[in-house]
DNA sequence: GTGTTTATCGTCAGGAAGACGACTATGATC
DNA sequence: GATCATAGTCGTCTTCCTGACGATAAACAC
């Protein structure tokens, strides 16, 4: 299909962001208010505009580091600073989802570890850290039974698909690590994997399971007694990305 | 983010299509000719423009079509006419992908069983079915030897991640049936496995698996001595999408 | 010291998969 | 028509992995 570079209809294309992490046994997304029409008020996913010089990847990275500060991990370093895992999502271009214009928008999704507290270009108060099942609203109300506006534009589908990809990304790599500090232990592994996908795991096989996996953890011998109880062994993330056999999410 | 409607950078979005299917035990690709510069005479990948009313799936279904004139599954029909399977792949946006402008390509993925013979708009000359090895070409020749050129643009990571995903997609859901016409039997569903895997499966645990799996295939109670060999029952690809446990690639 | 919490090791039964033997029902060939 | 080659189908055996769960270890709170 040859096709003439002065006819073409005219779109713009944006980045949107599902940036997820766990705080306080729960999975949570960022969420930036929007400043202004349409959906003025509302909640939304943060995202922008891709620049005509900048790759897609790119452009997400910037945005991600505008949002949050955070940078990303360079698959080829083994050794983690606070960075964050960048994948590409999907991408999101039904003709109405914006009503002022055709806009196409590729959906990334970024996993970070516990943050300190968000920053929206500055403006604390207009980002948010907040439970995904609170953003995704089932029910039309919050936790506190408070009710809950649903997300602006197309945004609820797009956090529904970026928690998706991570509960089953998680199953078969090694994904989980990206929710944790650069040395964690197995329980706190454990916990990412229970906040993510919402059940409770049994401590023994888990263990077993992890440290078992060639290439998952790699110790650093250190040990810390942050969670209480026994002290625990610290691990970092080993330079396996494919778990084989996967973890298997238990049934329903 | 707020943004102005009017000012946005200007793109082109397009579609592209990785179009496999098994012929002769061997995992192949749509491809045309291109009939202009840049990259005129060379193979790529079918594609097109989306339309301004156009959503993404659309526009790919259409491209399908008339490429093929396969017409999409309806994932809601349970019975299956000459559909494909069509889904959205990744997004491609490198600034420098298309020299003449910024072109963004939102690639989709389908898989169709063998089809008598391809049609480029009408023109076979300018379209083919071709191993994906071969348009891949790892070694810069082809099956006799004669030299290949690379796919036109960035077509050559699309059909690898669009080859990739199929791989791996088979393992866990019921993809595989999409290569396999409407009635078919558990060794022609074995040879698909075969030719997308690159390996040789042993019949009888092969038979073992998916005949155990339940929801994966429902016999039609017919029987086929098409391969030769003793008569094998016919299957049709039953409700289940989602393999569980999945199906295990071999190691290497 | 006692109780609580978390970490870690071990045991056992059930299920799934790889390796492979055996038998069956066709068409092709002599 | 007997023989052979080809595919399909059913079983067996061993090994590995997982889920369920008992038991011990090492910290802290009181």
């Amino acid at each position: 299909m040859p096709y003439d570079p002065s006819d073409f209809p005219p779109f713009a294309v944006t980045v949107d962001l599902v940036v997820l992490t766990v705080r306080r046994h729960s999975l949570c997304s960022l969420a930036v208010r929007r400043g202004e029409s349409p959906f003025k008020g509302r909640w939304a996913l943060p995202g922008g505009f891709v620049r005509p010089d900048e790759d897609l990847a790119q452009a997400a990275a910037r945005e991600l580091a505008e949002e949050t500060g955070l940078c990303v991990h360079d698959p080829a370093a083994p050794a983690q600073d606070n960075g964050a895992h960048l994948e590409q999502l999907a991408t999101y271009g039904d003709p109405g989802r914006d009503p002022r214009m055709r806009v196409v928008s590729v959906a990334h999704l970024a996993l970070a570890p516990d943050l300190p507290a968000p920053r929206a270009g500055g403006d604390a108060s207009n980002a948010r850290w907040a439970p995904v099942e609170e953003l995704l609203g089932q029910n039309g109300y919050g936790r506190e039974g408070e009710p809950v506006a649903p997300l602006a534009f197309d945004h609820a589908q797009i956090l529904a698909d970026g928690v998706e990809r991570a509960r089953s990304k998680i199953e078969y790599s090694s994904l989980a690590t990206a929710f944790c500090p650069p040395e964690f232990t197995v329980g706190e592994l454990r916990r990412v994997y229970e906040a993510v996908w919402g059940v409770a795991l049994d401590p023994r096989n888990f263990h077993r399971k992890v440290t078992g996996t060639p290439g998952f953890l790699v110790p650093t011998g250190g040990t810390t007694t942050r969670q209480g109880g026994r002290p625990a062994q610290l691990f970092r993330a080993g330079g396996a990305t494919l778990l084989n056999p996967p973890m298997l999410r238990p049934e329903v």
